[in-house]
Formats: C-alpha cells, sequence, structure tokens
DNA sequence: GAGCAGACGTTGACTGGTCAAGTATTGAGC
DNA sequence: GCTCAATACTTGACCAGTCAACGTCTGCTC
C-alpha cells in the first residue's frame, strides 16, 4: 500500500508539474503513441493501461478537452471509437517522457543494481495483469 | 500499473464479499491490531498505511460506523486522539485475514519460488515509503 | 429478414482518496 | 503569562475511478 501510493503520488506530482498530466494519463498517450496508427479502439486502450471501459471514457474526455488526443470512427463497425493521439499529443507526451523517465530511472538506479532491474522486470512481470507489461517497460534491460 | 490496479481490485472484491471492509481497512486494523495496546495516534496510522490526515479520518469515519475502532483521547495532548481496535474489530480482522492472506498466499505461491518471494521482499523493500513495510509482512520469509 | 445475444461506448450515482483551509491545542521564547 | 509557530485533527470541494444501467450496433441463427 504504503510504497505504491506515495511512488504514484510522486510521479504524478511531477508529471502534473512538468505536463498537467497523471501517470495514467501519461500510460496511455504512450500507448496511443506506440500503437500502429497512433490509435487503438477505446476498450482495448482502457484493459491495456487497466482501467474499465468507463474509467477510460472520463480520462479520454480529459485528453480530448487537452486536444492530446482525438475520436476517430471506424467504417467497418459503428460501434467502436478509436481514440487517436495528436501531434501535441505526441510533443506533450515526448516531453513528459524525459522528466518521468528521468524520475522513474532516478529511483531505480539509486536503489537497484542493472541485474536487480531485470530481477524485478522479469519476477513482477509474473504477476496478474502484468502480462506484456514488461515489453512496453521502456528500458527494462537496458540502463547502465 | 495495469498489474497493481488488477491485484487490489481483485483483493478488495475478495475482502469485500468475505467481510465487507477493503484492503485499507484491512491494513490499518492489521496495524492497530499489532500496535502497543491495539491503538495507534490517527496521525501515526495515517502515514503507516501511507494515507493522508485527512484520509485517515475518513476511512475510520468507517470503521468506528461498524464498530471495528473506536476513539480514545489522550490525557497529556488534548490535540490527539487515539483509533482503537474493539473486539469485534480483532474478530472481523482475524476472518478477514483468513480468506486474505489465503488470496494472497496463493497468488504468489502459484507463481513464485520462497527463495523469488524473499528477493522479492528485500527488493521492494528498498523502495520509498517501504521502509518497515517488509518487517510487518506476515510470512515474508516463511511459507513454504 | 426478424430476433436475439453479445460487444462498444456513455452516463449517473457513488466511493475512496486528495488538497486547502479551518479549529483547537501545545510548547518554546521572550 | 503572551505570542507565535507547529502539530493533530476535521471539513468542504474536488478528482479519478468504479459499477450498474442504458442505447446502439453487429452478426449469428432460424
Amino acid at each position: 500500500m504504503g510504497a505504491h501510493a506515495a511512488m504514484t503520488r510522486s510521479f504524478n506530482a511531477d508529471l502534473q508539474a512538468s505536463s498537467a498530466i497523471t501517470v495514467t494519463d501519461f500510460e496511455a498517450l504512450r500507448r496511443l503513441a506506440s500503437a500502429e496508427g497512433g490509435r487503438m479502439r477505446r476498450v482495448d486502450l482502457a484493459t491495456a493501461v487497466g482501467l474499465t471501459a468507463s474509467g477510460m471514457t472520463r480520462l479520454l474526455d480529459g485528453l480530448e478537452r487537452a486536444a492530446l488526443v482525438c475520436k476517430e470512427h471506424c467504417s467497418s463497425d459503428a460501434r467502436v471509437t478509436y481514440a487517436a493521439i495528436t501531434d501535441t499529443g505526441r510533443a506533450l507526451l515526448h516531453t513528459a517522457a524525459e522528466s518521468h523517465l528521468e524520475a522513474l530511472a532516478a529511483i531505480f538506479s539509486e536503489r537497484f543494481s542493472p541485474a536487480e532491474v531485470d530481477q524485478l522486470v522479469t519476477l513482477l512481470g509474473r504477476l496478474p495483469g502484468a502480462e506484456e507489461d514488461a515489453s512496453s517497460c521502456p528500458g527494462a534491460a537496458a540502463e547502465g
């Protein structure tokens, strides 16, 4: 409890200050940016970042209002709406990533050797819900 | 994000079903139960479980309403109020602990060898905010 | 082609938590 | 013994997310 909450709070404050987004916003943008065509079905994005569909609706509301993301419709299935990252979104993600990944790296490299980081990544990767989180973790095995 | 959220959700559902409390409630009760005299200053309890003071007020509101906890006043300092676990609270904690720790053990023993659990405990124990979390983790090094 | 189960997305009501501001109390310095 | 900064706690306004219910659309089956 304590550790996770504390870290999330600190990362949030960090991102908030540098880019006015939350950790979850960051995750969503990151996912979109690396998705094919810079877009994903809202439902897929939701499960990817670990939110419910309605949670994703709220989150994207905010990102849309900030013009970081926009809606696109699917021609073959009228039920689905894509969330697509905009150029503004990509730019902000880039900025945010610098400070966020730096903070992340700081926390970890201060406390763990590269080998230990690897160990954590493999071990935690076995947790339910982590599935392909590890593969998308920037600098998982890298980072000297 | 995903993994933590998913696990917390599942543990919450579990506890909710068995005892109508959340993971955070459980943490607070556990802390109180093992504190000297079954009580702690609200402020200390808050930092112990990783909440703000106001968060703790809200949380204890609920536990008090359910009679799992009660207020006690400090004779030497009128500012402080203790949160004290009641007999009802201890009983419920006992029940909840069975199912919760079982679920916890299941998740971990399915995925990690005892040695790996130890490794995780030591590594994660270095995270900020984890400080003495590990020491209070039931069955950290035990559990075959 | 009508009916129906199932998927996608949104909405309203709620929860668990935050932050900022306020009250009451304490203790140290003068 | 007054003043003032600091501490303990509560409260109101808010935020991020959940769940349950709903509308819409799709695709299968008959």
